[in-house]
RNA sequence: GGGGCGGUAGCUCAAUUGGUUAGAGUCCCGGACUGUCGAUCCGGUGGUUGCGGGUUCGAGUCCCGUCCGCCUCGCCA
């Protein structure tokens, strides 16, 4: 055994600088203070560990073997020591001039100057430093590790803050200063990176790379800033709402499937053979029964589940800012949840959004063909019905024979020249996403209608132009079909004609409440009402009579919050009086057995003094979306999913051991041709 | 379940009508350089063209199947 003489407090390396991270990296702390650690061609054991006054470690180590000769202790400085940061690389400015400092992190970029000079951009999570090696001046073994040094290396470096002695550089907060490189750590030497958190090249970047080396690129700037949003979001969330009286309140995640809404995910009950939990779709339930339970004022941060396909905006796996309150009417939650949103504009953004407005559901609809308005933007839609009823167009005349036919139109401003022939035989195109049949258009010039389907609608020109405010210069475009299949199509073609003809003014935040969505829509194909919110959603006071008598007309309360046309949350005033809950059941058509089955506590609940409540979940994601400006969920969630429910990092999901199912009393039964899949999915998704 | 786009070096991309040894930038490796800052300059390593099959004298390119990623319709109370 050979003993290195006096307390180990030093580097063991080779004469080549890269391997200092390696020994480094082989070393372990044990609970009981020691360390032990590995070399490839000697153990090395370390005991006594010793702490100094300022809290660093130094160890008795022992090699069990004679050291390699090209293994030698090149500098006396502590071993696994650390040098203690001080400072943040954002912070240095030049009033912090002549002061040693040391600085922790990655290398961002490296530029070797030769021989006698090396410029390190050092990153943390607040910001890049430049640190400057003059190799005239520092040790020997920094000189090696300094030239050694790579890209996301991670690094502690201490020394003398100075103004720069080359140019600033203006497109760094901290360009004015660097850092003169004295003593250098390497913490932890890094392969060469798959992909670099380099603002430069990462919005390039593959999102699947991006996805599988997620820590590699949540180190960029960007993703660090929106990590640190969302916290801002939730950390004012928490405080609004506790100034304003409410509990946060845990609810659980292993609940049972309900009828109706999305897809449950479910688990098997190990205990219960053949019964399965589901995971919730969001605390609804419990966050009533909280209210029957005198919580009065309830607000939870929670994930919720939905096995549907996601979206650019959505995920089956998503979180929620959920709050319920009691003894309130819906101007009252309106209210304070408007109260919220101003406060986290302001905080956030420092942008005052003023009180929000409210508009009808039936309004929106008519108006915007969707109900989740973008007010950004004009363009609205105006129903022609009754003139193009006079034309003798088959097209408007077929649609307006059909059941809920209509024609409806949006006049686009200057459309005769913006629109070009192209872009409106696109429209045509395009529009049959939305089973519409097309896009009839015409403009409007001085000599009256022209081109399009000018010899159709010229009979009833006077009408039109009076109708829809037509100038000289406009264009009409037109759906016709059913109210449904019409008012979607042309709210669809509203929002992309805005971004076509660059119309949204993207600095602007309109912030729009839709109110009075009726209670029930009727579905042709199953021939039953369903609820157009979910079914806890009470009719408006003054509605209750409607509920039977005519349930398409019934309003609810609820209200969706819609900003530039997208829904940020949702909520309604619930039915606390179980006679009317059940008449909502029965109306969907819920038998008593089943109702009781499937929502027996609720009812039971509401029976023993339920308060009149009501609340509203504000979707977490979309929120930072919007106040961090992406329109892709998955940069707002750390670790996201694809859009086939894949995490790419940790290859989930996985299959299991055939005893885990056992136990579950569960099988698998795969389509034929979903077991070839099920054994390629390991290659697969491990592809690179 | 349907529609669209994409997959070539670690990363970002190119490759003519199907035709020589699949190129470039970057990363990485080696070298030069004392004020750089997306450093520069010189040299070098690096390829199962997602995977499987087919057509062909010859396939990155054409055909069939399949997987993965993104957008989207349906779906998402």
């Amino acid at each position: 055994m050979k003993r290195i003489a006096g307390a180990l407090t030093a580097f063991v390396r080779f004469s080549e600088c890269c391997a200092v991270a390696v020994a480094m990296g082989a070393f372990s702390h044990l609970s009981d203070g020691r360390i032990r650690g590995l070399w490839p061609s000697c153990r090395i054991t370390c005991d006594s560990a010793g702490c100094d006054e300022d809290g660093r470690h130094s160890y008795d180590v022992r090699f069990s073997q004679k050291l390699r000769p090209s293994l030698h202790l090149v500098h006396s400085g502590r071993f696994l020591s650390m040098l203690k940061r001080t400072h943040t690389c954002g912070e240095l400015r030049a009033e912090h001039a002549s002061q040693t400092v040391t600085l922790c992190g990655w290398v961002n970029t490296y530029r070797d100057q030769g021989k006698g000079l090396i410029f390190i951009d050092l990153r943390d999570r607040d910001g890049l430093t430049q640190v400057v090696f003059n190799l005239e001046y520092v040790a020997g073994d920094v000189v090696t590790a300094g030239r050694g040094l790579r890209r996301e290396d991670v690094i502690a470096v201490t020394g003398k803050v100075r103004t720069r002695a080359g140019d600033p550089n203006p497109k760094l907060p901290t360009g004015e200063i660097e850092v003169v490189g004295d003593q250098l750590e390497v913490l932890n030497k890094a392969e060469t990176p798959p992909i670099l958190p380099d603002e430069y090249e990462a919005e390039k970047i593959a999102e699947e790379t991006r996805l599988k080396y997620r820590y590699i690129d949540l180190r960029r700037k960007r993703m660090q800033h929106i990590l640190r949003t969302r916290h801002r979001v939730t950390k004012i969330a928490r405080d609004y709402f506790d100034e304003h009286g409410f509990t946060e309140i845990e609810t659980p995640f292993l609940i049972k499937t309900t009828p109706e809404g999305a897809r449950d995910f479910i688990v098997p009950s190990r205990m219960y053979p053949g019964q399965w939990y589901a995971l919730p779709q969001s605390p609804q339930l419990f966050k009533q029964i909280l209210m029957v339970a005198g919580c009065e004022r309830y607000m939870q941060i929670v994930r919720c589940f939905r096995d549907e396909d996601p979206r650019a905006d959505r995920q089956a796996e998503f979180s929620q800012i959920d709050l319920e309150m009691s003894f309130v009417d819906r101007d009252d939650v309106m209210a304070m949840m408007g109260g919220f949103i101003q406060t986290l504009w302001k905080q956030v953004l420092g942008m005052d959004i003023g009180d929000i407005p409210a508009i009808t559901y039936r309004d929106a609809m008519e108006r915007y063909g969707i109900d989740r308005p973008d007010l950004r933007f004009g363009l609205e839609i105006t129903d022609v019905s009754d003139h193009a009823a006079k034309t003798e167009f088959k097209v408007f005349t077929n649609a307006l024979a059909k059941d809920t036919g209509v024609v409806k139109a949006i006049r686009v401003p200057g459309g005769a020249e913006k629109l070009t022939r192209k872009m409106t035989d696109g429209y045509s195109e395009w529009i049959k996403t939305f089973k519409a049949g097309g896009v009839p258009v015409v403009k409007y010039t001085d000599k009256g209608f022209e081109a399009g389907i000018a010899k159709f609608v010229s009979p009833i020109e006077k009408e039109l132009v009076e109708r829809l405010g037509l100038e000289v210069g406009d264009s009409v475009l037109f759906a016709a079909d059913t109210y449904a299949i019409a008012t979607k199509a042309l709210g669809e073609l509203r929002n992309k004609l805005a971004r076509d003809l660059d119309l949204i003014d993207e600095t602007q935040w309109k912030f729009v409440w839709v109110i009075d969505f009726p209670m029930f829509e009727f579905d042709e194909e199953t021939q039953r009402w369903y609820s157009l919110h979910h079914p806890f959603t009470s009719p408006r006071p003054d509605q209750f009579d409607q509920l039977e008598s005519d349930p398409g007309g019934c309003l609810s309360t609820g209200y969706d919050l819609v900003v530039n046309g997208s829904e940020i949350g949702g909520g309604s005033i619930r039915m606390h009086q179980p006679h009317v809950q059940q008449k909502v059941f029965d109306m969907l058509g819920l038998s008593k057995e089943e109702a009781k089955m499937k929502f027996g506590f609720l009812l039971d609940a509401l029976k023993y003094g339920a308060p009149p409540h009501g609340g509203i979940a504000f979707g977490l994601d979309r929120l930072v979306m919007h106040l961090v400006g992406t329109d892709n969920i998955r940069d707002v969630i750390a670790f996201p999913k694809t859009q086939t429910g894949a995490d790419l990092m940790i290859q989930a999901p996985g299959s299991v051991a055939p005893e885990q199912l056992e136990e579950l009393h569960v099988q698998s039964v795969l389509p034929e041709e979903a077991k070839q899949l099920h054994e390629h999915v390991p290659e697969v998704v491990d592809r690179g």
